[in-house]
DNA sequence: TAGGCCATCTGGTCCT
DNA sequence: AGGACCAGATGGCCTA
Protein backbone atom coordinates (compact mmCIF):
# COMPACT_ATOMS: atom_id res chain seq x y z
CA UNK A 1 0.00 0.00 0.00
CA UNK A 2 1.38 3.40 -0.97
CA UNK A 3 2.27 6.09 1.42
CA UNK A 4 -1.33 5.73 2.35
CA UNK A 5 -1.58 5.90 6.78
CA UNK A 6 -5.03 4.78 6.61
CA UNK A 7 -2.63 1.23 5.35
CA UNK A 8 -1.31 1.57 9.10
CA UNK A 9 -3.85 0.66 10.80
CA UNK A 10 -4.60 -2.14 8.14
CA UNK A 11 -6.48 -5.24 10.06
CA UNK A 12 -6.28 -3.76 13.29
CA UNK A 13 -9.48 -1.37 12.77
CA UNK A 14 -10.67 -4.53 15.19
CA UNK A 15 -7.84 -4.72 17.55
CA UNK A 16 -8.17 -6.63 20.72
CA UNK A 17 -9.89 -3.50 22.52
CA UNK A 18 -11.44 -3.58 25.73
CA UNK A 19 -14.94 -3.02 25.08
CA UNK A 20 -15.83 -0.51 27.71
CA UNK A 21 -12.51 1.51 27.64
CA UNK A 22 -13.89 4.74 25.82
CA UNK A 23 -16.72 6.82 26.29
CA UNK A 24 -20.07 5.11 25.17
CA UNK A 25 -17.81 2.13 25.20
CA UNK A 26 -15.99 3.11 21.67
CA UNK A 27 -12.98 3.53 20.32
CA UNK A 28 -13.29 7.15 20.60
CA UNK A 29 -11.53 9.49 17.40
CA UNK A 30 -8.72 10.52 19.20
CA UNK A 31 -7.75 7.00 20.51
CA UNK A 32 -7.89 6.06 16.70
CA UNK A 33 -5.72 9.39 15.49
CA UNK A 34 -3.24 7.97 18.49
CA UNK A 35 -3.21 4.30 17.57
CA UNK A 36 -2.85 5.50 13.74
CA UNK A 37 -0.16 7.84 14.39
CA UNK A 38 -2.04 10.14 12.36
CA UNK A 39 -4.94 12.36 12.17
CA UNK A 40 -5.80 11.38 8.53
CA UNK A 41 -4.42 9.44 6.22
CA UNK A 42 -3.84 11.50 3.02
CA UNK A 43 -5.17 11.14 -0.48
CA UNK A 44 -4.48 7.89 -1.44
CA UNK A 45 -2.62 7.98 -4.59
CA UNK A 46 -3.67 6.07 -7.81
CA UNK A 47 -7.38 6.17 -6.91
CA UNK A 48 -9.52 7.35 -9.92
CA UNK A 49 -11.94 10.02 -9.05
CA UNK A 50 -15.43 10.09 -10.56
CA UNK A 51 -15.96 12.22 -13.37
CA UNK A 52 -18.61 12.56 -15.14
CA UNK A 53 -22.21 13.63 -14.90
CA UNK A 54 -22.18 12.28 -10.94
CA UNK A 55 -19.48 15.07 -10.28
CA UNK A 56 -22.57 17.48 -10.88
CA UNK A 57 -24.09 18.00 -7.16
CA UNK A 58 -23.90 21.37 -5.41
CA UNK A 59 -21.38 19.80 -2.67
CA UNK A 60 -19.57 19.56 -5.73
CA UNK A 61 -20.30 23.30 -7.31
CA UNK A 62 -18.95 24.80 -3.93
CA UNK A 63 -15.80 22.54 -3.53
CA UNK A 64 -14.88 24.33 -6.91
CA UNK A 65 -15.02 27.88 -4.46
CA UNK A 66 -13.00 26.29 -2.03
CA UNK A 67 -8.92 26.96 -2.19
CA UNK A 68 -6.94 23.42 -2.51
CA UNK A 69 -5.84 23.47 0.81
CA UNK A 70 -9.34 23.87 2.19
CA UNK A 71 -10.39 21.38 -0.25
CA UNK A 72 -8.28 18.64 1.31
CA UNK A 73 -8.61 19.80 4.63
CA UNK A 74 -12.08 19.26 4.08
CA UNK A 75 -11.43 15.91 2.76
CA UNK A 76 -9.39 14.63 5.74
CA UNK A 77 -12.16 15.42 7.66
CA UNK A 78 -14.80 13.64 5.86
CA UNK A 79 -12.37 10.46 5.18
CA UNK A 80 -12.02 10.69 9.23
CA UNK A 81 -15.39 10.60 9.85
CA UNK A 82 -16.03 7.73 8.14
CA UNK A 83 -13.22 5.98 9.30
CA UNK A 84 -14.56 6.71 12.68
CA UNK A 85 -17.59 5.72 11.68
CA UNK A 86 -16.39 2.21 10.22
CA UNK A 87 -14.47 1.62 13.00
CA UNK A 88 -17.66 1.89 15.45
CA UNK A 89 -19.30 -0.16 13.16
CA UNK A 90 -16.33 -2.57 13.94
CA UNK A 91 -16.98 -2.22 17.01
CA UNK A 92 -20.37 -3.03 17.19
CA UNK A 93 -19.30 -6.29 14.98
CA UNK A 94 -17.09 -7.25 17.80
CA UNK A 95 -19.24 -6.70 20.26
CA UNK A 96 -22.27 -9.05 18.25
CA UNK A 97 -19.22 -11.64 18.08
CA UNK A 98 -18.44 -11.69 21.47
CA UNK A 99 -22.18 -13.04 22.46
CA UNK A 100 -22.01 -15.53 19.49
CA UNK A 101 -22.39 -19.01 20.94
CA UNK A 102 -19.10 -19.62 19.27
CA UNK A 103 -16.09 -20.73 20.45
CA UNK A 104 -13.65 -17.92 20.34
CA UNK A 105 -9.85 -17.65 21.23
CA UNK A 106 -6.54 -16.65 20.18
CA UNK A 107 -6.42 -19.37 18.22
CA UNK A 108 -9.39 -19.22 17.19
CA UNK A 109 -10.25 -17.14 13.78
CA UNK A 110 -12.30 -14.62 13.92
CA UNK A 111 -15.67 -14.48 12.21
CA UNK A 112 -16.47 -12.91 9.08
CA UNK A 113 -18.59 -9.73 8.82
CA UNK A 114 -21.48 -11.36 6.96
CA UNK A 115 -20.89 -14.92 8.86
CA UNK A 116 -21.26 -12.91 12.24
CA UNK A 117 -24.52 -11.62 10.79
CA UNK A 118 -25.80 -14.85 9.53
CA UNK A 119 -25.28 -16.23 12.63
CA UNK A 120 -26.45 -13.43 14.54
CA UNK A 121 -29.79 -14.25 12.82
CA UNK A 122 -29.71 -18.07 13.34
CA UNK A 123 -28.95 -17.48 16.72
CA UNK A 124 -31.94 -15.05 17.36
CA UNK A 125 -34.11 -17.14 15.55
CA UNK A 126 -33.42 -20.19 17.73
CA UNK A 127 -33.95 -18.83 20.81
CA UNK A 128 -36.95 -16.97 20.10
CA UNK A 129 -38.01 -21.15 18.72
CA UNK A 130 -36.64 -22.60 22.08
CA UNK A 131 -38.52 -19.81 24.25
CA UNK A 132 -41.37 -20.90 22.59
CA UNK A 133 -41.13 -24.15 23.24
CA UNK A 134 -40.54 -23.31 26.69
CA UNK A 135 -43.86 -21.42 26.85
CA UNK A 136 -45.20 -24.40 25.91
CA UNK A 137 -43.66 -26.98 28.36
CA UNK A 138 -44.53 -25.06 31.14
CA UNK A 139 -47.91 -24.33 30.15
CA UNK A 140 -47.77 -28.36 29.86
CA UNK A 141 -46.06 -28.62 33.15
CA UNK A 142 -48.92 -26.16 34.95
CA UNK A 143 -51.81 -27.86 33.15
CA UNK A 144 -50.74 -31.45 34.77
CA UNK A 145 -50.44 -29.55 38.35
CA UNK A 146 -54.14 -28.83 37.98
CA UNK A 147 -54.94 -32.23 37.03
CA UNK A 148 -53.21 -33.91 40.10
CA UNK A 149 -53.37 -31.27 42.76
CA UNK A 150 -52.51 -33.98 45.15
CA UNK A 151 -49.18 -35.05 43.56
CA UNK A 152 -46.61 -32.34 44.42
CA UNK A 153 -45.36 -30.67 41.11
CA UNK A 154 -41.61 -30.87 40.09
CA UNK A 155 -40.67 -29.42 36.69
CA UNK A 156 -38.63 -32.59 35.98
CA UNK A 157 -36.38 -30.22 33.35
CA UNK A 158 -33.68 -33.17 33.16
CA UNK A 159 -36.65 -35.56 32.44
CA UNK A 160 -38.03 -32.94 29.46
CA UNK A 161 -37.79 -34.02 25.90
CA UNK A 162 -34.96 -32.71 25.02
CA UNK A 163 -33.86 -34.58 22.44
CA UNK A 164 -36.51 -33.95 20.02
CA UNK A 165 -36.72 -30.20 21.12
CA UNK A 166 -33.16 -29.86 20.84
CA UNK A 167 -33.39 -31.88 17.08
CA UNK A 168 -36.25 -29.33 15.71
CA UNK A 169 -33.63 -26.69 17.45
CA UNK A 170 -30.65 -27.92 15.88
CA UNK A 171 -31.96 -28.32 11.96
CA UNK A 172 -33.33 -24.68 12.48
CA UNK A 173 -30.20 -23.60 12.77
CA UNK A 174 -27.82 -26.19 11.14
CA UNK A 175 -30.34 -26.53 8.46
CA UNK A 176 -29.51 -29.80 7.86
CA UNK A 177 -28.49 -29.59 4.05
CA UNK A 178 -25.37 -28.25 5.22
CA UNK A 179 -23.91 -31.98 4.37
CA UNK A 180 -20.14 -32.42 3.65
CA UNK A 181 -17.02 -34.13 4.97
CA UNK A 182 -15.91 -32.09 7.59
CA UNK A 183 -14.53 -33.93 11.23
CA UNK A 184 -10.85 -33.92 8.86
CA UNK A 185 -10.83 -30.21 8.40
CA UNK A 186 -8.67 -27.64 10.40
CA UNK A 187 -10.77 -27.88 14.35
CA UNK A 188 -10.07 -23.89 14.18
CA UNK A 189 -11.70 -22.41 11.52
CA UNK A 190 -15.31 -20.04 11.97
CA UNK A 191 -18.37 -21.22 10.24
CA UNK A 192 -18.39 -20.00 6.78
CA UNK A 193 -21.17 -17.91 5.57
CA UNK A 194 -22.65 -20.48 3.46
CA UNK A 195 -23.02 -23.05 6.66
CA UNK A 196 -24.25 -19.35 8.65
CA UNK A 197 -27.21 -18.43 6.01
CA UNK A 198 -30.60 -19.36 6.55
CA UNK A 199 -31.76 -18.22 3.43
CA UNK A 200 -28.37 -18.36 1.91
CA UNK A 201 -27.54 -19.54 -1.44
CA UNK A 202 -26.59 -23.42 -2.15
CA UNK A 203 -23.49 -23.48 0.15
CA UNK A 204 -20.46 -23.72 -2.26
CA UNK A 205 -18.35 -27.49 -1.13
CA UNK A 206 -15.80 -25.29 0.12
CA UNK A 207 -18.09 -22.99 2.82
CA UNK A 208 -19.22 -26.28 3.98
CA UNK A 209 -15.72 -28.03 5.19
CA UNK A 210 -15.04 -25.46 8.42
CA UNK A 211 -17.48 -26.86 11.29
CA UNK A 212 -16.98 -30.22 12.59
CA UNK A 213 -20.27 -32.23 12.02
CA UNK A 214 -21.22 -34.41 14.54
CA UNK A 215 -24.46 -34.44 14.61
CA UNK A 216 -27.13 -35.29 11.63
CA UNK A 217 -28.36 -31.98 11.73
CA UNK A 218 -25.82 -29.69 13.84
CA UNK A 219 -22.57 -28.43 13.87
CA UNK A 220 -20.99 -28.99 16.55
CA UNK A 221 -17.34 -26.44 16.79
CA UNK A 222 -14.44 -26.86 18.56
CA UNK A 223 -13.89 -25.26 21.96
CA UNK A 224 -18.32 -25.38 22.37
CA UNK A 225 -19.70 -28.59 22.48
CA UNK A 226 -23.18 -26.88 21.37
CA UNK A 227 -24.19 -23.89 21.36
CA UNK A 228 -27.80 -25.09 21.44
CA UNK A 229 -29.24 -24.22 24.73
CA UNK A 230 -30.98 -27.14 25.50
CA UNK A 231 -28.63 -29.51 25.17
CA UNK A 232 -27.03 -28.20 28.49
CA UNK A 233 -28.67 -30.04 31.71
CA UNK A 234 -29.83 -26.52 32.76
CA UNK A 235 -31.09 -24.28 30.23
CA UNK A 236 -28.93 -21.37 29.55
CA UNK A 237 -31.02 -19.07 27.34
CA UNK A 238 -28.95 -15.93 27.91
CA UNK A 239 -26.39 -14.81 25.55
CA UNK A 240 -24.24 -14.58 28.78
CA UNK A 241 -24.24 -17.96 29.91
CA UNK A 242 -23.38 -19.14 26.61
CA UNK A 243 -20.92 -16.95 26.47
CA UNK A 244 -19.04 -17.99 29.81
CA UNK A 245 -19.74 -21.18 28.30
CA UNK A 246 -18.00 -21.21 24.99
CA UNK A 247 -15.54 -19.01 26.74
CA UNK A 248 -14.62 -20.71 29.63
CA UNK A 249 -13.77 -17.29 31.23
C1' DT B 1 -1.75 -17.55 -7.42
C1' DA B 2 -6.67 -16.87 -7.08
C1' DG B 3 -10.13 -15.69 -4.09
C1' DG B 4 -11.95 -13.99 0.27
C1' DC B 5 -11.95 -10.47 3.53
C1' DC B 6 -10.93 -6.13 4.91
C1' DA B 7 -9.78 -0.93 5.42
C1' DT B 8 -9.88 3.13 3.22
C1' DC B 9 -11.08 6.78 -0.02
C1' DT B 10 -14.55 8.94 -2.51
C1' DG B 11 -18.83 10.92 -4.42
C1' DG B 12 -23.76 10.80 -4.15
C1' DT B 13 -27.90 11.02 -1.47
C1' DC B 14 -30.68 11.66 2.50
C1' DC B 15 -31.65 13.73 6.84
C1' DT B 16 -31.54 17.21 10.53
C1' DA C 1 -24.98 23.55 5.41
C1' DG C 2 -23.11 19.82 7.58
C1' DG C 3 -23.13 15.22 8.98
C1' DA C 4 -24.61 10.38 8.40
C1' DC C 5 -25.18 6.76 5.44
C1' DC C 6 -24.31 4.14 1.42
C1' DA C 7 -22.07 1.90 -2.42
C1' DG C 8 -18.30 1.54 -5.72
C1' DA C 9 -13.42 1.28 -6.38
C1' DT C 10 -8.91 0.08 -5.01
C1' DG C 11 -5.20 -2.21 -2.91
C1' DG C 12 -3.22 -5.01 0.98
C1' DC C 13 -3.13 -9.24 3.66
C1' DC C 14 -4.00 -14.01 4.26
C1' DT C 15 -5.14 -18.71 3.15
C1' DA C 16 -6.10 -22.80 0.38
Amino acid sequence: MDSDTGSTCSRSSTPDLPMDSAVGGFFSEKMFQAYCGDEAGPIRPGRPRAEGPQAASSKNRNRGELSKENLQELRLKVNSRERKRMHDLNQAMDGLREVMPYAQGPSVRKLSKISTLLLARNYILMLSSSLEEMKKLVGDVYGASQSHPARPVVPQLPQMPLHPLAQSLHSLVGNGTAGGPSATQAPHSPPSAGYLGFHAPPPLPSLLKDPLHLTSSYRHFPGMPCPCALCQPLPATTAASLHSLSMGK
